[in-house]
DNA sequence: ATAGTGGTAGTTTTT
DNA sequence: CTACCACTAT
């Protein structure tokens, strides 16, 4: 306090919400930020929507509009952001830190489903929602589903009838794209029309267990997050007047069930602001629809909108790639993405006469780029499956190089992790009735008939595990034995998760032994497990963690060794948004696999293709390889592919430079 | 009713 | 390849 301050008395001006204190802003905005992005950085109230092209500082952009707002002396806590995964969030939350401080750690960001999990369990009695409800991951709601078309008696009903991750995808699609389930089977499974009402009696049996046993799937978290908002007025002015400042990454791969969510959250302020780009849009399968961009400023009137249309990623040659590939998209918001570099070499189309030689070639182009000083982990291989990398995750441990693998089957959807999560579920949640049927079935002598018994009996009792000490004949004792067992782990609920799975873990490792032949591998990943679970000290963040926030490596890599030593990264295209490297390859590039076989059927579905394709091309900044291998039988068709992706038709020549690779003793007769 | 075997169809992408 | 289904022997 200074000297002239002394002797008068302090009398405190509290600050509004809308007048926010004398801007003193620590950061030049200006300088640091391009004509199209301080625009976007500087609106503070309404709705905007800022179409921002690939690698033209979307993120950058965000991260200052975070920082700016907290300047101006807007609450942290009264900001949301919702990002595509939680690591994105946390990402842009630091360097938000690193611009102006720690005040940043209390944004709340991360994805629509973890800050729905947040809502619900502060706020879900409203809706009569057990603030301890189960999430149910993919695989669980396919067992569930099972579990009831058991019930139901839909076993016996032909050969046609759908499959239950068929019939997982059917519920789900019709939740986030608003459509009833009548409607969408009719026109996108009208191959199944025929079971409609099968299939709608299955999912009311789906939707009343659901609400009976507390259990929620990942389109729940939404579902019941929009009901929250709509049915209680209270609440909605309550959360509404918290997070006043929403903003939304990647807003193009929204549904329009997230649309409305953002409608009632934002219902008394409508201070949003969305991000994206219409051609990035890849997750229609999800629901999602590059639409939403559209709709927005509709759902939002007033909206204030925003270009980022300058690159500052990627050089010169490929960019115009992207362009070309692009441009022939029917429809898209119109933007220009330029760029003020120069030079660069054209990206190189790549021929291989076989999976193998495709494979040969990466690693060895792998191999020189690292001699040209080319760190290993800014190198990436993108693809569209993620089994499409099988034959080049030997080769590359053949030349020992050591890469990560991101997106496909996850550590935790492994049959041994599922089983060890199934107990301690039980333990936490009763009426858990997948998990139960599921640990069920692991005890010797019970099949789906005994199981489905015992569970009826479960359910209806407070005392579970009287209920399976009761019950005689060749299950009796292993049912004894697991009953006793819970029991024992249960007293100690409260206990940190590890030690529970310390527990239980010695009842299942003989199981482990008997199921499986290749147990020593799957104890390991259960040691892993556990020692994920050991950075928690609440069980119930512990499982709704792994369900909404899986650990994005595949299986192998969480065991894998040089976990800090510099690795190549393999990865899904889909994986790999917001990402970039300053190599990239891109392999199976062939008419059939990309664009896939199955794309064909309609022009959405090639069109989602294409756009996936841009996406890839556009992660890199420096080099570019597109690669093709030939010969490929193709058993969907039964022909036999070696054009090249149909993509690349109308590129001209000279922005691809082709090679054929060709082997080392032949190599003289090309001469 | 369950466990084990053998054959076959169907294979994205993710919260 | 593998997950799922049907069938068979307990």
């Amino acid at each position: 306090m200074d000297s002239l301050n002394q002797h008068s008395k302090l009398y405190i001006l509290k600050r509004s919400h809308h007048t926010p204190r004398p801007a003193r802003l620590s950061l030049n905005y200006a300088e640091a930020l391009n004509a199209q992005q301080l625009a976007a950085v500087e609106i503070v109230d309404g709705p905007a929507l800022v179409i921002a092209g690939a690698g033209s500082g979307k993120t950058r952009t965000l991260v200052y509009r975070v920082a700016r707002l907290i300047e101006l002396g807007i609450d942290p806590s009264a900001i949301l952001l919702f990002t595509f995964t939680r690591k994105a969030a946390q990402e842009m939350l630091s360097r938000v830190g690193q611009l102006i401080g720690p005040a940043s750690e209390r944004v709340t960001g991360g994805t629509f489903h973890s800050v729905a999990n947040l809502l619900l369990r502060r706020y879900g009695r409203a809706i009569g929602l057990d603030p301890g409800f189960t999430i149910l991951d993919r695989g669980d709601t396919e067992d569930l589903i099972n579990l009831l078309r058991g019930q139901l008696g839909l076993n016996e009903t032909g050969k046609r009838f759908p499959r239950k991750h068929t019939l997982a995808e059917m519920f789900s699609k019709s939740v986030n794209t608003l459509r009833s389930l009548d409607d969408l089977v009719l026109t996108q499974y009208s191959h199944f029309s025929d079971y409609l009402p099968e299939i709608t009696k299955l999912h009311q049996a789906y939707l009343t267990a659901k609400q009976q046993r507390q259990l929620v799937d990942y389109d729940d978290l939404l579902v019941k997050l929009r009901e929250l908002l709509g049915k209680d007025e209270s609440v909605r002015h309550n959360i509404s007047q918290t997070y006043r400042y929403i903003l939304v990454d990647e807003y193009q791969d929204t549904n329009p069930l997230q649309a409305q969510v953002i409608r009632g959250l934002a219902a008394t302020h409508d201070n949003v602001m969305v991000v994206g780009d219409d051609s990035q849009s890849i997750y229609a399968f999800r629901g999602a629809t590059f639409r939403n961009i559209m709709d927005f400023p509709r759902l939002f009137p007033g909206t204030k909108l925003y270009k980022l249309e300058e690159n500052y990623r990627s050089t010169r040659p490929i960019l115009e790639l992207a362009n070309h590939i692009i441009a022939a998209a029917p429809e898209k918001y119109s933007k220009t993405l330029f760029t003020r570099s120069q030079g660069g070499s054209p990206p190189t189309l790549a021929q291989a006469v076989s999976e193998h030689a495709q494979s040969r070639f990466v690693a060895q182009k792998i191999l020189e780029l690292r001699e040209e000083g080319i760190p290993l982990d800014e190198i990436a291989v993108l693809f569209r499956s993620s089994f499409h990398t099988f034959d080049l995750e030997l080769e590359l441990s053949r030349c020992n190089i050591p890469f990560i693998k991101r997106g496909g089957f996850k550590f935790v959807e492994t049959a041994h992790v599922k089983d060890l999560l199934a107990y301690v579920r039980v333990i936490h949640n009763p009426h858990d009735t997948v998990s139960w049927n599921r640990v069920l079935l692991l005890v010797e002598g019970v099949g789906p008939k005994r199981a489905r018994d015992v569970l009826t009996g479960v359910l209806d009792t407070d005392r579970p595990f009287d209920v399976l000490k009761a019950v005689t004949g060749r299950a009796g004792q292993g049912l004894r034995d697991l009953a006793t067992m819970l029991e024992r782990v249960s007293q100690g609920e409260t206990r940190p998760p590890a030690e529970l799975l310390a527990d239980v873990m010695d009842y299942y490792l003989p199981i482990l032994k008997d199921h499986y032949d290749d147990y020593p591998k799957r104890i390991r990943d259960l040691e892993h497990l556990t020692i994920m679970a050991e950075r928690y000290d609440r069980l119930d963040e512990f499982l709704a963690d792994l369900t909404l926030e899986p650990p994005d490596e595949s299986v192998m890599d969480v065991t894998g060794q040089d976990r800090d030593d510099e690795r190549l990264v393999l990865s899904t295209i889909h994986s790999a948004k917001g990402l970039e490297w300053r190599c990239v390859f891109i392999i199976w590039l062939v008419d059939g696999r990309f664009p896939s076989t199955y794309s064909f059927l309609t022009e959405e579905d090639l069109e989602e293709e294409r756009r996936l394709l841009y996406v890839a091309v556009t992660r890199a900044k420096q080099k570019l390889f597109l690669c093709y291998p030939i010969n490929i039988y193709d058993k969907i068709t039964g022909s036999v592919l070696s054009k090249p992706s149909r993509f690349l038709d109308h590129v001209p020549p000279t922005l691809l430079e082709s090679w054929t690779l060709v082997e080392e003793d032949e190599a003289y007769h090309w001469r």
